[in-house]
DNA sequence: AAGTGGTCTAGACCACTTA
DNA sequence: AAGTGGTCTAGACCACTTC
């Protein structure tokens, strides 16, 4: 129900400022009851996805502008543009079975298969990116299937599903051991760890936790 | 409904991790339908006010602290925006003469006056961001004359100088020895680094160090 | 078995907008 | 006056957790 009024929009087929059948129309059409339309509308405005005026009607919001420099880059494209090497190691990439918070996290059920790959991306032959990324099978049944020596998961992923929606959550913590050990640093080392989802039409594509070394990276944003 | 649930959550009447009421002793206690307790505690949980268990019950979140990484906001509208406490601790407001680098951040000349202040906000009595900022006397020259136990230097900077533009680095660090006493954590906490500077006119209006603790803090930016 | 949250239906009253 | 969203009640079935 409201999944399917979002990808009205996400495919443009309901364009912005276009009007969305009242209530009582989604009731007739969709076979609902009203408190269920009521409550599809709301959430769908709540994250800003239409504006509602009583009295008028619904309508499509325009889309957000996003992705200012702390956006979702491609750490290859950033590597490149700074006249440096991009090389890939993969370390793991394999089907794994969902427990508690790995099940919420894509919101998938507990027990159902994810794909779980770690990459660490290296400028000129430096550790700058330890990569934990967790995929939704759902929309990418070939994520396994990639060479992740030549594309990365970020170019994959956005090809097959665009982003809809990014939560991302910025903190700076130690590192972990077996994390020193791929990023070739100290225990003492702060790391910036970005926790990061994106959705595209109303599922969870991928979660991903990008640890960068404190003394070797930092993020910029101009505005 | 949902505001009072919030209260006692706020107040501190119920604390984190406190069993909330079901929907049906709502439903009897406050006189309301279970669709309508259903949907405030379901807010709230959107809100991370809450989590809930199906079969188990709803209860109290541990307090988040998150902020938006892109724009800049007013660590104390942030905080209260979380229905806490903000308080802030006057370290130091004075004088000084630029040094080399100083000059050229604010893009003063060397040996020109500046304004420094350090200041401690805290989040209900706990230190959650360290501010050390330096000011262009020539766009505030009233700046130290600020009774800063009351506005926020954001605030007033803000108020006499419309931002026109913002540079931005986010790093992680390790704290420095009278960093860590301010901030009341251990030296080997990593902390977030925030520096940034904003400019009105053309002029650099000032230049700032926040630093975070990593454990109490974390940046957010949804889009 | 009893209690919990997750979800839905059917019906109602209100405030607001447009005509 | 008719249609819109805003909100609420009353009742129901289901899946899950705990005892």
């Amino acid at each position: 129900m409201k999944t399917e009024i979002r990808a009205r929009i996400e495919t443009g087929e309901w364009p912005v400022n276009h009007r969305i059948p009242s209530e009582n129309e989604l009731v007739d059409t969709l076979g609902v009851s009203r408190m269920t339309a009521n409550r599809a509308l709301r959430e769908l405005a709540n994250e800003g996805v239409i504006t509602r005026v009583q009295g008028k009607g619904s309508f499509v919001a325009p889309k957000k502008r996003s992705a200012l420099a702390l956006g979702v880059r491609n750490i290859a494209d950033e590597i490149l543009e700074r006249g440096a090497v991009h090389r890939m190691d993969l370390i793991l990439a394999q089907a794994e079975t969902c427990g508690h918070e790995l099940a919420a996290a894509l919101e998938l059920d507990i027990g159902a298969q994810s794909f779980h790959s770690v990459i660490v991306h290296n400028e000129d032959d430096v550790p700058i990116q330890l990569e934990d990324r967790f995929v939704n099978p759902a929309v990418a049944p070939d994520y396994l299937k990639q060479d992740f020596s030549r594309t990365t998961p970020n170019a994959f992923l956005t090809s097959i599903a665009p982003i809809a929606k990014t939560e991302q959550f910025i903190e700076a913590v130690l590192p972990q051991p077996w994390e020193c050990k791929l990023l070739a640093i100290a225990r003492s080392e702060p790391c910036i760890l970005i926790r990061r989802r994106t959705w595209s039409q109303d599922r969870v594509v991928t979660a991903v936790r990008l640890l960068y070394p404190g003394s070797r990276y930092r993020l910029q944003s101009n505005f």
